[in-house]
DNA sequence: TGATGGTATAATGTCGACATTCGACAGTCC
DNA sequence: GGACTGTCGAATGTCGACATTATACCATCA
């Protein structure tokens, strides 16, 4: 390279798979598409301007991400969750997330603990405030911090599966399982471990919280069933 | 149904996408594809007598499976391990396991006890017969009992993800990484925790047999690039 | 001689059309 | 009336062809 360091950015080449691709999923995420709900290959070609190639593609793509699950010859369908895979998904969080902190506390730079303590901080406020919304944000935003931080790409991947199921389900960012406090608390409290470089407990601490979570969310399901 | 017996069995239904994806990922997995090897769509069409279609979405099912990596308008290649990698993997299996041998200390049955007993027992023979391809074989296979013992279809996923990955990098039903006397206790220890119902206990000693073996393939895999 | 620019080639990205298969509906027979 | 069977429409599965793009090679020029 003659220029000394990085002038430009990469321009972002984006194939009509990839922009397909997220367009299906934010779909979904969104409500747009509801759980059980068929994709017709053809119709959401004709809605992106593009032939039925890439979205198949991409259709395939989420098949394996677990969003949708296909049959042969009679389409494709946004996954319906059952209690029993609320608990898949969140005994597999538990344990992937409390290998992610142990990583976390025996690599922790300066950095990444600043910004985690900034969203404890910013969790602390959006208590007071009564601002539910912004809290479950946080608290998701925390979870995934810590797995970016791991710098585990595979551990990283497979949570954000995890998660993005999760929200085919519920609008994660938008409601709380937890009393407002025990939230902040609970998250005080791994970070605090982080900090004193309590590999053991910062895991244990964090696994029985989404534990907790996880079943509270498993009694919520049963009630909604009831309706 | 008028036939009172099961008569006839389903006729498999297979998709060319399906044979695709079975016949590229068996062709790395048994070394005819190498790591870091360029997969050509059109050679493969041609060889496999279809179009470059189906063989297109079984490489974007490979790529997320992470048996292969894609760039655009470059091409697929067969993805190459560093030794940060094979860290992720064994950390990853260490965790999942270990939450996949404390659900099964808590639901065993009968059956799943007697196999894994089988296993072991096994093991023995083959160890004094020194059978070390075969011991190996059976070790995997002790693994893969526990994964789908436990239920839990997304574990089973990210466990075999993990586990294709690996052979890709080497034929591990071939090569033993520890005293075959070893294997076979580590194993008989992690299934007498799990008859004793002691889920804690089980899944501890089945992580640090996972990290211990990843640590020595680890330091195999240095070895090697010395060369 | 080295760097720059153009060109050829080959592979991937995308498209439209055809083949196959599934589900539903109507017709027929008992 | 009920159950089986044949037909029809629509969606997926597959194909061959064209468009786009990256790479290698070669000619040109300072």
């Amino acid at each position: 390279m003659a220029t000394e360091s990085q002038v430009f950015q990469q321009i972002p080449h984006k194939s009509l798979r990839e922009v397909a691709l997220s367009a299906i999923r934010q779909a979904i995420l969104c409500g747009d598409i509801k759980p059980g709900q068929r994709l017709l290959e053809t119709e959401i070609a004709a809605q992106l301007g593009v032939s039925r190639a890439p979205v198949r593609e991409a259709l395939r793509q989420l098949e394996t991400e677990g969003l949708v699950v296909s049959e042969p010859h009679r389409g494709t369908f946004v996954i319906e969750l059952s209690d029993a895979d609320l608990w898949e998904i969140y005994t597999l969080r538990a344990a992937i997330e409390s290998l992610a902190v142990q990583i976390v506390t025996e690599r922790a730079d300066e950095e990444t603990l600043a910004r985690l303590q900034q969203a404890v901080d910013e969790m602390e406020e959006a208590a007071q405030a009564r601002d539910s919304a912004r809290l479950a944000a946080l608290d998701m935003s925390f979870h995934e911090m810590l797995c970016r931080a791991s710098g585990h790409s595979r551990l990283l991947d497979v949570w954000l599966s995890m998660t993005v199921q999760i929200r085919t389900f519920i609008d994660l960012t938008n409601t709380l399982y937890l009393p407002a406090e025990d939230v902040v608390r609970l998250h005080a409290e791994v970070l605090a471990h982080i900090r004193n470089g309590e590999a053991q407990e910062a895991g244990a601490a964090l696994k029985r919280h989404i534990l907790d979570v996880g079943q509270r969310i498993c009694q919520l399901w049963r009630g909604d069933a009831d309706n």
